[in-house]
DNA sequence: CGATCCCGCCACATT
DNA sequence: AATGTGGCGGGATCG
C-alpha cells in the first residue's frame, strides 16, 4: 500500500510536504528550494518512466524558475495532482522501477508526517526562539509555505497561534514578523491575569468534577461573567465601534481561542485541560447551545491550537480518566510561574516584546487593557521594535481594528470597567463623597482636572476627561461634558478637555490616563514610553523599598501643591511651549503595599506618586538608589529640576510639534500618557488625555501648581472587582472654568507633581531623553539627569533599534516611564478599537474619534494607532 | 470505533 | 475582480 502511495505521494509529497524530513530521503533539498523540484530532479530525471514522470521531468527542469517564484508551487501541486490521477498505475510502476520506495515510504507516511504539529516544528525550527532585539525577521507566508511544502492555510493555522502568543506579529498582508519567545512569560502572565478573571471561578470549581461541573461550567461560565459579558459589554459599550471593526467572526477564532484555551491552563490548578471542557468552554455564545456540531468543530479547532502548543513545548498531550472514561486533556507544561516580567532571560524584554502584537498586533489585544501584558503591547508599541510593527500591520491590513480580538476582550472587560465606574461616577457625582479614601477627590470645581490632590488623597484621584475618555457609556459625555466639552474642543478642534472632569479611581487600578486636550501629541509620545518604564518601573518596585515609596507619598502628601505643581507645571509648560506638550506621566508601578496607601484608591494614589520615583528608578535601572534619592529629595528640588526639564521642552516641543500635528489635526483624539506602573498590579497606569491638559497643563505649566489632568484610573487587571473610586468629575465640571479655566481649578495637582518630576523621564524614546535633560536649568538638574538616564539607557534596550523614540524623546522635557514591562497593559491605541473602548483607553491615536483623526492624521493611515504616529513621528523628527 | 485532524471549499476581508 | 485570510466541517487516519 505504501508503496503504492509512495509512488503517487512521492512526486507530491516531496514537491509540497516534506521538506525537510522527507527530503532526507533523497537528494532533495529540504525546505528551501523548492522540495519537489529537487526531488524529482534526482529521482525522476534520470528515469522518465511514466507519463507522470515525464511530467515531473519537464517540471523539475522548469522548475528552477518556477521554483524561484512563488509560482513553481502552484504549478507543481497541478502536476502532482494530476499525475496522480491521470497515472496512478504509471506511478505505481514507477515505484517500483525506482525503487524509490525507500524515499516513498518515507514521504508517504502519510498523515502523521503531514501533521499541523510537525508543521510546526519546523516552522519553529527556523526561527530562533530568542532572536535579538535588534534584528528582525519577517517572515512571508508565500516563502515558507512553500519551503515547507504545504498550502498556505495550514501556514495560517500556525501563525495564527502564535500570534495569538506574541511569538510573531503580523507586519503586512503576508508578512509576519517573528518576535521569538521574549516576550512569551509577559504574555503567559496577561493571560493568566486574565484567565482569572474570565475563567478563574469557573476553573477553580470544576477541576474537581470535571463532568459534573461540565455542565456547570457552562452555565457558571454564562452566569458568571466571563465572556458574555464582555461581550455585553462590549455591545453596550460600542456597539457601533464593535461593528465597525467588523464584527467578523473571524475576529474571533483562531487567536482568540488560542488565547482563552491557554487561560484555561494558566488557571488551572491541575493544569490539565480535557478538550471537551476547554471546547464547552470556549463556545462563548451564550448559548448552551451544545450543538453537537459547533462542539465538534470546537474540538477540531482546539487540536489545532494544541498541536501549536504542543510544538512550543507548552503542553502536552495526556489522558484524563474519569469516571466516564478517558478522556483527550493537554496537560500545561510551560511555565507555571511569571515572575514579574522576567521570565525569560533576556532582560531586554521590555523592547523585544512586541506586543505584542500583538498584535495584532498590535494590540494586542490584549494587549490591551489593563493587564500586564497588554501593557506591554503598549510599550512595545512604543518602543521602537513594536511599533514598527505595529505601524505595518496597520498599514498592511491588519488593521487592528477591525479585529483584534484579543483587544475587543479586553477591550471589553475595559468597557465593563468603564461601565462601573460610570455607575459609580454618577453616584459618587451624586454622592459628592468619594467612597473610597483614596477618593477620588473631586475635582473642584474646575474640574478639569484636577486631580490632585490636594491633601489628602492624592492617590486616586484622577479626572478623567469624560468626553475622551469615553467612558464607556457616558459618563464622561454626561458628566462631564456640561462643561466644558465644547471649549476645550475648540481650539484644537479637539475636545479640549475636559470640561468636566470626572474623576475615577480605582483602587486597584493600573492604569492612569490623562487626557489633556491639548495636545495629544504629547501624550503620545509619553505613551510610548511608557511601555517600557513599565516594565522597569516593576522591577524598580520591586527593587525599591517600599518604605521608598511612602516617603514619596508622603512627601506628595505633605506638599501636594510643590510637587504636584512640579509636574503638573512641567507637563503644562511643556503644553505651554507647544501648547501640547504634554506632559509626562509618570507610571507609578508601585504597589499598594505601601503603607501609606490608603484603601485601594491611595494605594493607587501613591503609586502614582510613586510613580515619578519609580520611573526614575525604573529608568535607571542602573541606579534604583537614584530613585530613593529622589523620593527623598525635597519634592520642591525635584519639581524644579523637572520644571527646568520642562523647559527643555522647547526642544521637545519640536518633537512634540510634530506630534501635535497629527494630533492636532485630530480634535477629539484624546490623548493620553499611558503610564503604567510596573507590572504589579497594583500600579497604575495613568493616561492623560492630551486635551485637557493643554488648558489645564497651560495654566499650570507657568506655575507649577496644579495641573489638572483629567485621569482615570482604572485599576490593573484585576478589576473585576475592584471598586471604583471615582470622583465624578462632577466638581468641576461645572465649574466652569471654561476650556482652559479647568485646570486652573483646582485642579488637580495631581500629585503628579512628583511625577512631574519626573517629567524628565522620558518613556518613548529612550535614550533621547536624557540630554534633554539638563536644559532646563531647573534646580535640581541632579534629579533630573537620573531620569533621563535611566531610561535611556533601558529604553535604549529595549527599544533597541527604535529610531522613534530617540526624536520623541528628546524633544520633549516631558517623559514618559514606562515602567515596566508589560505588566499591565496599558492599552495601547490599537487595541482600543471600540469608540468607548477606545476612548477609554485608547490613546489619543487609537481611538478618538476614528473618524477625526484620522481625518486629521491621514497620513498615518487609516488604521496606524497612534503609536505608530508616534513611531513615524519620532522617527521622522530628529530629536 | 472514537480520537485526531488533514484538506481544501468557500465566505469574508483587503487590495 | 483578485487575492489574502481563515472559518468550517467532511471524511480519512490513527490507535
Amino acid at each position: 500500500e505504501n508503496i503504492f502511495d509512495r509512488s503517487r505521494m512521492a512526486p507530491k509529497t516531496p514537491i509540497k510536504n516534506e521538506p525537510v524530513d522527507l527530503s532526507k530521503q533523497k537528494g532533495c533539498t529540504p525546505e528551501r528550494n523548492p522540495i519537489t523540484p529537487v526531488k524529482l530532479v534526482d529521482r525522476p530525471q534520470p528515469d522518465p518512466w511514466t507519463p507522470t514522470a515525464n511530467l515531473k521531468m519537464l517540471v523539475s527542469a522548469a522548475s528552477p524558475d518556477m521554483r524561484d517564484r512563488e509560482k513553481k508551487k502552484e504549478l507543481f501541486r497541478p502536476i502532482e495532482n494530476s499525475e496522480q490521477s491521470d497515472t496512478p498505475d504509471s506511478l505505481q510502476y514507477d515505484m517500483v522501477d525506482d525503487s524509490t520506495i525507500d524515499e516513498f515510504e518515507k514521504q508517504r507516511p502519510s498523515r502523521k508526517q503531514k501533521s499541523l504539529g510537525l508543521l510546526c516544528q519546523k516552522f519553529l525550527a527556523r526561527y530562533p526562539s530568542y532572536p535579538l532585539s535588534t534584528e528582525k525577521t519577517t517572515i512571508s507566508l508565500d516563502e515558507v509555505a512553500s519551503v515547507l511544502g504545504v498550502e498556505r492555510r495550514r501556514i495560517y493555522d500556525i501563525v495564527n497561534v502564535l500570534e495569538s502568543l506574541h511569538l510573531v506579529s503580523r507586519v503586512a498582508k503576508n508578512q509576519y514578523c517573528w518576535h521569538g519567545r521574549h516576550n512569551l512569560s509577559q504574555t503567559l502572565k496577561t493571560l493568566q491575569e486574565a484567565g482569572e478573571l474570565q475563567y478563574g471561578e469557573l476553573m477553580t470549581f470544576f477541576q474537581h468534577k470535571e463532568q459534573d461541573l461540565e455542565y456547570k461550567f457552562g452555565e457558571r461560565k454564562k452566569e458568571t461573567i466571563p465572556d458574555s459579558q464582555d461581550r455585553s459589554l462590549l455591545d453596550f459599550s460600542e456597539p457601533d465601534c464593535t461593528s465597525a471593526s467588523a464584527n467578523s467572526r473571524k475576529d474571533k477564532s483562531l487567536r482568540i481561542m488560542s488565547q482563552k484555551f491557554v487561560m484555561l491552563f494558566l488557571v488551572s490548578k491541575t493544569k490539565i485541560v480535557t478538550l471537551d471542557i476547554a471546547a464547552k468552554i470556549l463556545i462563548e455564545e451564550t448559548q448552551d447551545t451544545v450543538d453537537h456540531s459547533k462542539f465538534k468543530t470546537k474540538v477540531r479547532r482546539l487540536y489545532d491550537i494544541a498541536n501549536v502548543l504542543t510544538s512550543l513545548g507548552l503542553i502536552k498531550k495526556v489522558h484524563v480518566t474519569e469516571e466516564r472514561g478517558r478522556k483527550p486533556a493537554f496537560k500545561w507544561i510551560g511555565p507555571v510561574e511569571f515572575p514579574g516580567k522576567t521570565g525569560e532571560p533576556r532582560g531586554h524584554s521590555p523592547t523585544s516584546d512586541p506586543l505584542p502584537g500583538t498584535q495584532r498586533g498590535t494590540c494586542a489585544p490584549i494587549q490591551i487593557c489593563a493587564t500586564g501584558k497588554q501593557r506591554f503591547t503598549r510599550h512595545a508599541s512604543f518602543n521602537c521594535a513594536q511599533p514598527c510593527e505595529v505601524t505595518r500591520r496597520k498599514v498592511s491590513s491588519e488593521p487592528n481594528s477591525p479585529h483584534q480580538e484579543r483587544q475587543d476582550e479586553y477591550c471589553s472587560k475595559m468597557i465593563n470597567l468603564a461601565a462601573v465606574c460610570r455607575q459609580k461616577i454618577e453616584e459618587d457625582t451624586r454622592s459628592a463623597s468619594v467612597t473610597s479614601p483614596l477618593s477620588l477627590l473631586p475635582v473642584t470645581g474646575d474640574s478639569d482636572f484636577c486631580v490632585n490632590p490636594l491633601p489628602q488623597p492624592v492617590f486616586p484621584v484622577v479626572q478623567a476627561d469624560v468626553p475622551r475618555l469615553s467612558l464607556p457609556n457616558g459618563v464622561s459625555s454626561q458628566a462631564l461634558h456640561p462643561s466644558t466639552p465644547a471649549a476645550s474642543k475648540t481650539e484644537n478642534g479637539k475636545p479640549a478637555l475636559l470640561p468636566n472632569q470626572p474623576f475615577l479611581c480605582f483602587p486597584s487600578s493600573s492604569l492612569f490616563m490623562l487626557c489633556g486636550s491639548l495636545q495629544e501629541n504629547n501624550l503620545r509620545e509619553n505613551m510610548p514610553t511608557t511601555g517600557d518604564t513599565g516594565n522597569r518601573s516593576a522591577e524598580a518596585q520591586a527593587a525599591v523599598p517600599p518604605a521608598a515609596c511612602q516617603k514619596r507619598s508622603s512627601h506628595k502628601y505633605a506638599s501636594p501643591s510643590t510637587p504636584v505643581d512640579d509636574e503638573e507645571p512641567a507637563a503644562k509648560k511643556q503644553t505651554m511651549e507647544q501648547s501640547d506638550v504634554p506632559l509626562s506621566l509618570v507610571v507609578p508601578k508601585k504597589p499598594f503595599e505601601s503603607p501609606k496607601a490608603e484603601s485601594t484608591p491611595g494605594s493607587g494614589c501613591t503609586s502614582a506618586v510613586h510613580l515619578e520615583n519609580f520611573h526614575l528608578d525604573l529608568t535607571s535601572p542602573v541606579a534604583p538608589q537614584a530613585a530613593d534619592e529622589e523620593s527623598t529629595k525635597p519634592l520642591d528640588s525635584q519639581e524644579q529640576e523637572k520644571r527646568s526639564q520642562n523647559k527643555d521642552p522647547g526642544e521637545p516641543s519640536l518633537g512634540k510639534n510634530h506630534i501635535c500635528k497629527e494630533n492636532g489635526n485630530q480634535p477629539f483624539l484624546p490623548q493620553y500618557l499611558y503610564v503604567q506602573p510596573t507590572a504589579g498590579l497594583n500600579s497604575f497606569n495613568f493616561l492623560f488625555s492630551a486635551n485637557q491638559a493643554p488648558g489645564a497643563i497651560s495654566l499650570a505649566a507657568s506655575q507649577l501648581p496644579s495641573l489638572s489632568v483629567p485621569c482615570v484610573m482604572v485599576p490593573s487587571a484585576a478589576l473585576a472587582s475592584f471598586p471604583l473610586v471615582c470622583s465624578p468629575t462632577i466638581t468641576s465640571p461645572l465649574s466652569p472654568v471654561p476650556d482652559g479655566s479647568f485646570s486652573a481649578a483646582t485642579s488637580t495637582n495631581f500629585s503628579m507633581s512628583s511625577l512631574a518630576s519626573t517629567a524628565p523621564v522620558f518613556i518613548g524614546t529612550t535614550a533621547v531623553v536624557t540630554p534633554k535633560v539638563s536644559p532646563v536649568p531647573s534646580v535640581d538638574p541632579q534629579q533630573p539627569a537620573h531620569p533621563t538616564l535611566h531610561l535611556s539607557p533601558v529604553l535604549a534596550r529595549s527599544c533597541g533599534a527604535v529610531k522613534l523614540d530617540s526624536p520623541m524623546c528628546m524633544g520633549h522635557p516631558v517623559t514618559l516611564l514606562k515602567l515596566q514591562q508589560p505588566s499591565s497593559a496599558p492599552l495601547t491605541p490599537k487595541s482600543i478599537r471600540p469608540a468607548r473602548h477606545e476612548a477609554f483607553f485608547k490613546t489619543p491615536g487609537s481611538l478618538g474619534d476614528p473618524v477625526a483623526w484620522k481625518k486629521n492624521e491621514g497620513y498615518q493611515t487609516r488604521n496606524a494607532s497612534s503609536v505608530q504616529r508616534r513611531l513615524e513621528i519620532s522617527s521622522t523628527s530628529p530629536d
